[in-house]
RNA sequence: GGCCCGUUCGUCUAUCGGUUAGGACGUCUGGUUUUCAACCAGGUAAGAGGGGUUCGACUCCCCUACGGGCUGCCA
């Protein structure tokens, strides 16, 4: 048997932002198909007219976008295709697999209320379900799938194994409402079915859906496709996930400083696992990511391990490519642009940047001694190194920098001989040059920050703090 | 209530009947050092509980506890 091109989806619901969860699941079905080959889909579920909003749907696809997701052909909107779901639904009736079924809300809540009043589980039987169509009265219906009430269905799951849920349990879903709109279970089949989508990844919440949803597939004679319904990603604390937990939206990590290929790491091995790997490309992810290594339990978030994934990112990230990241980081979060001078120079400084930063945030902190422009405006704690002492020995220092090749072997000789003249270690003469360099006490090295600023800039920031 | 899923260091996880239960983050100690980081070395720490099956169980089965999902004319 030949292997057919593998195709997934993401299908979203249009009522809220990309939420960190969502966007794993994304993240699987794109690394599936795109790791071999295959198309991946992206369907808006927009058929509760009621809490579906445009801009929840253009909030997902920036998130997506952001984390690099992208996906084959246009959006399908699901609300669009819904004279398709009617028409499979009255298919449905032609072959006997469904039926129309009259009973109103009022007598079904009824009888749920009734059930659980009696302590029972209210499983709604149609009496509509073997009716004589002359019976039938002159009102609104629904169409109700005709599922089988004996036996069990079985999904073969590539994450839970054989589930086996008993049909018994199982009521006639609604296929298609009484004012004709098609419901998510007939829909999601229809869609899928239609669109090719030969593996359905999503989370482990549908997987009772799952048995339902094969009863459409088994009614209207399709293949089902693969399953694999991944556990859900918990808050910190263990618990299901909540804007409390400051597990937002995707788009607020991204507002975070987290750069993409850190947060696609860690997605990926949150709730998956191939034997030791840690830290890896988007493309060694794709060459390794299976289905086969996704885990059974819910995971939990952890921000400190995000933040150290991200920083390897950050430092293996090749200059320029990193600071046209760092600029779009900066759009996104509504700061000031890089100026042409300061962008110039960021690329210059890059270099002793990354290995320290974990998020974008920081990078810019201690990018600071190459952003600021003079006059350098300490903080209190750069303010205090520069007492009468430092700042006659930093006097000293202008003089013997004037004509100095701007070399780090020349610079190190000079400071050395510098801090031996004045009688005090390295470290004494370091502290103050930081603070009338970068106007801070934590910076990168006094020598990187030199060699970047060049001689002028740095003359001229000793002079001022000298003065 | 019913059905379904889950449970290995604090956290993410490896292990697919036989291991001193491994790695990573965190944390602790030490090193490097020019501050903060980064980096390097080492330490710490786990099979929810109880029954089975087996020569041998983290691994297979059952029960309990705990957590989660579903149980809509929501998706």
């Amino acid at each position: 048997m030949s292997q057919a091109r593998i195709v997934t989806r993401f299908a979203p619901s249009p009522t809220g932002y990309l939420h960190i969860g969502g966007g794993r699941t994304a993240l699987f079905n794109w690394l599936y198909a795109r790791g071999r080959g295959g198309k991946f889909l992206l369907r808006i579920e927009d058929t509760d007219r009621e809490r579906s909003t445009p801009e929840a749907t253009a909030a997902i696809l920036r998130g997506l976008t952001w984390l690099g997701l992208d996906w084959d052909g246009e959006v399908v909107s699901q609300f669009a295709r819904k004279d398709r779901h009617a028409e499979v639904a009255h298919q449905m009736l032609a072959r006997g697999t469904a039926y129309k079924c009259f009973s109103t809300k009022e007598e079904i809540g009824a009888f749920r209320a009734a059930e659980e009043a009696a302590g029972r589980y209210p499983i709604f039987l149609s009496p509509w379900r073997d009716a004589d169509p002359a019976t039938y009265p002159d009102r609104p219906y629904v169409i109700r799938m005709k599922a089988p009430r004996t036996g069990e269905t079985i999904i073969s799951d590539r994450v839970q194994g054989k589930v086996t849920f008993r049909n018994d349990q199982l009521d006639d879903m609604i296929v298609l409402r009484s004012d004709g709109v098609p419901t998510y279970m007939l829909a999601v089949v229809v869609d899928d079915h239609d669109m090719g989508v030969t593996h359905v990844i999503r989370g482990d919440d549908h997987l009772a859906n799952a048995a339902r949803q094969t009863m459409v597939y088994d009614a209207m004679g399709w293949p089902v496709p693969v399953w694999a319904h991944i556990p859900l990603i918990h808050g910190p604390d263990g618990k299901k996930l909540s804007k409390r937990h400051g597990a937002l939206g995707v788009e607020e990590y991204q507002m975070m400083g987290y750069p993409a290929a850190g947060m696609r790491n860690y997605l990926t091995r949150l709730g998956w696992a191939h034997g030791d790997a840690e830290i890896f490309s988007t493309e060694e992810a794709l060459a390794m990511f299976d289905l086969d290594g996704i885990g059974r339990a819910p995971a939990r978030l952890d921000f400190k391990k995000l933040e150290h994934v991200c920083g390897q990112h950050i430092a293996r990230t090749e200059d320029a490519a990193l600071l046209h990241e760092l600029e779009a980081y900066l759009a996104a979060s509504g700061q000031p642009a890089l100026t042409e001078g300061q962008h110039a120079l960021m690329l210059k400084a890059m270099y002793c940047l990354k290995d320290r930063a974990k998020t974008f945030p920081e990078l810019l902190e201690k990018a600071r001694f190459a952003l600021t422009a003079r006059p350098v405006a300490p903080d209190a704690a750069a303010a205090a190194l520069l007492d009468p002492v430092s700042r006659g020995i930093l006097k000293t220092l202008t003089l013997q920098l004037q004509n100095a090749t701007w070399e780090k072997a020349e610079l190190e000789i000079i400071l050395t001989a510098a801090a031996e003249q004045a009688g005090i270690g390295f470290g004494k003469l370091a502290q103050p040059l930081r603070a009338a360099l970068a106007g801070r006490t934590a910076t990168p090295s006094v020598y990187d920050m030199m060699l970047v600023i060049g001689r002028d800039e740095t003359i001229a920031r000793l002079n001022e703090a000298a003065g």
